[in-house]
DNA sequence: GCGGATCGCGCAAACGTTTGCGCAAAGTTG
DNA sequence: CAACTTTGCGCAAACGTTTGCGCGATCCGC
């Protein structure tokens, strides 16, 4: 009646088996050779560690070491596609790795994010995965002063001493412009993200630069929004479409986003304006719908699970001390059409 | 130079203080009236706190108390907008109680899944919130010998002790069918999901009790399909339509879940079957561009923000202790159709 | 002015792990 | 067989918090 039920944690195992919880923790962490402990004491430990389903405690081990093999990954929209894909290829790749994923969404919320981010350091996260709400470089900056490891991604800060991964957002919203001045189109309007990020503001110097190329003056293309919303972008395409005269409309329409895919396509429907007849359309961000809507949709596609993969791997080699947490490094990647029936060619 | 950098945790700000730990705890815990420290005392504290940033170190916290203010969210795909809008929701219900959230994605997968809650449980997550992979009861069953409050929604397994939360399918998928057969319908086939799932075996008895009770054959709708995918819906549809002659072709479709309609219009659009001419879809679950598809498609919306709330507050009242974690109790939520135009009248 | 209640706070143990140091037994060398 | 090395393992401290118990000081009633 000595002991009771079976042991849970590494000192009753200890206890149980007549050893000292300290060989018991060398064997359970693998450095059984490197402090010689003899073959037969492993196997037992080994063997009734698996029978009764013990494992280190993580706290416990956190508490001592300093690492809780978690880190934090936080987006601005979670139920937005792309940052969910992003998400999961995130999450895929670190539980490979034994960490975990501490999931926070900012909801677009400068105040919500900067306390996110206290939270996620008295946690003690040992890195950080961030698509920062964006605009004006807000609580992120605060991270610099701070040892955890970073890195940002698509909604980016240039400047920022961190590594980070984003589609090269001025190529791509040039080759949506190429794509439609190709096609015969003179009167391209865009509707913006928000205002201030990263995405956007590149996106946009990419649309009026490939504009200039073609010899269009920009006041013929009409720009509106100022954030990531259906909301907005809906209001925004009406206000583009509903003053002005017809013989002035655009021919095609460039949306910065998925959501403002959304709600361009809400207000195409309610004005009657049908795509790509009346309005050509090239969207951003490549959407599960995208080739089911009618006319399926020529979107600019970025390569989520890429970024995902490299923000992953970024970050590992910082975790892995093999490259200096403080580096400012951008990692720009290709983003590609993919060509549907939502443009038209206009003779 | 006794002292030399800001103080980080308890301790530190004790000794920087002159008071003990102790105090320090039991002020900044909110605990100060109870243990009657003085005004002045807790004042001098909070300020110091509030100064230098001071919060408790939840791993000792953790480690002391046993409780890690952390639960877990396991979802077989968090890129399924379904999933990740209820995940948006339980992460943003149970910050605001300060508990963080560990997002694990099982992919569908039963190994994957037995995993997942091994970690979960020895992270010592307080609380787990579960939509299982589904089919045969498997890995969640086992956490009926644990004494962790667990919820499970959508695919649930009705016998287990849990509190659970799912919609009522087979009013749900009843319903979908009066739609149809009110409309004229006769022929109606149905596109199912992962076969032995609690909502795909629900929604089945509905749709077959539905066409029982309209009097039709059960020989005159066709049924395939057997997961959740896309791709394996798109096989079941061209199944259904490509081998059927035109007289016997079915003149409406249920797909049984969001990702099943993708793989069906894909077909249909294959197969040149226009919507609702050749045949019309009611489809399970809403998703944000269900009313951008053309035609707007008809669907059987799940309450999802309220599964979210509901499953949190569940969690909460046992974390709570007001009730106890292993009583089964089912919640069962009203979907309703979204009436838009993929359903066509036969006269 | 004395016994008892109340006030304000600290001591020390405990949670479960990892690790620097050390120590006894066994093996090796000359 | 003495001195020295290697083998195999344990002691105890430390990580940062919370809490039962206790202790001196002040206050109250009589």
């Amino acid at each position: 009646m000595g002991e009771s039920s079976d042991p849970t944690n590494l000192q009753e195992l200890a206890r149980h088996l007549g050893i000292s919880v300290t060989t018991v923790s060398r064997v359970l962490s693998g450095q059984a050779r490197r402090f010689r402990i003899s073959k037969q004491t492993e196997e037992r430990i080994q063997t009734a560690a698996a029978q009764f389903g013990v494992r280190p405690d993580p706290i416990g081990a956190s508490l001592r070491l300093g690492r809780t093999r978690t880190i934090g990954l936080i987006v601005p929209d979670v139920a937005n596609p792309f940052f969910a894909a992003f998400a999961q290829g995130i999450e895929r790749r670190f539980r490979k790795e034994g960490y975990a994923v501490l999931l926070c969404d900012s909801a677009e919320d400068a105040d919500v994010e900067a306390e996110l981010l206290r939270v996620m350091l008295s946690r003690k996260a040992e890195g950080l995965i961030i698509a920062p709400v964006g605009q004006k470089l807000g609580a992120v900056s605060a991270l610099v002063e701070t040892t955890v490891p970073v890195v940002l991604m698509d909604r980016i800060f240039p400047d920022l001493p961190f590594p980070m991964v984003a589609t090269d957002n001025i190529a791509a919203a040039k080759e949506a412009v190429h794509h439609l001045t190709g096609r015969g189109h003179r009167r391209i309007a865009c509707l913006r993200g928000l205002e201030g990020s990263f995405p956007d503001g590149e996106r946009f110097k990419g649309f009026q630069a490939a504009l200039k190329e073609a010899g269009i003056p920009l006041t013929d293309c009409p720009m509106a929004g100022g954030d990531y919303t259906a909301a907005t972008a809906a209001k925004a395409t009406r206000d583009i479409f509903q003053n002005a005269k017809p013989k002035n409309r655009p021919t095609a329409i460039i949306p910065f986003g998925g959501q403002i895919t959304l709600g361009l396509l809400e207000s195409l429907h309610a004005l009657n304006l049908s795509v790509p007849e009346a309005v050509s359309v090239v969207a951003f961000d490549e959407q599960p719908w995208s080739s089911l809507v009618s006319p399926p949709l020529t979107t600019v596609a970025q390569p989520v699970e890429e970024m995902a993969r490299l923000a992953a791997s970024r970050l590992l080699e910082v975790l892995a001390g093999k490259v200096h947490a403080r580096e400012n490094r951008l990692e720009v990647l290709k983003a590609k059409i993919v060509s549907r029936e939502s443009v038209r060619t206009i003779s």
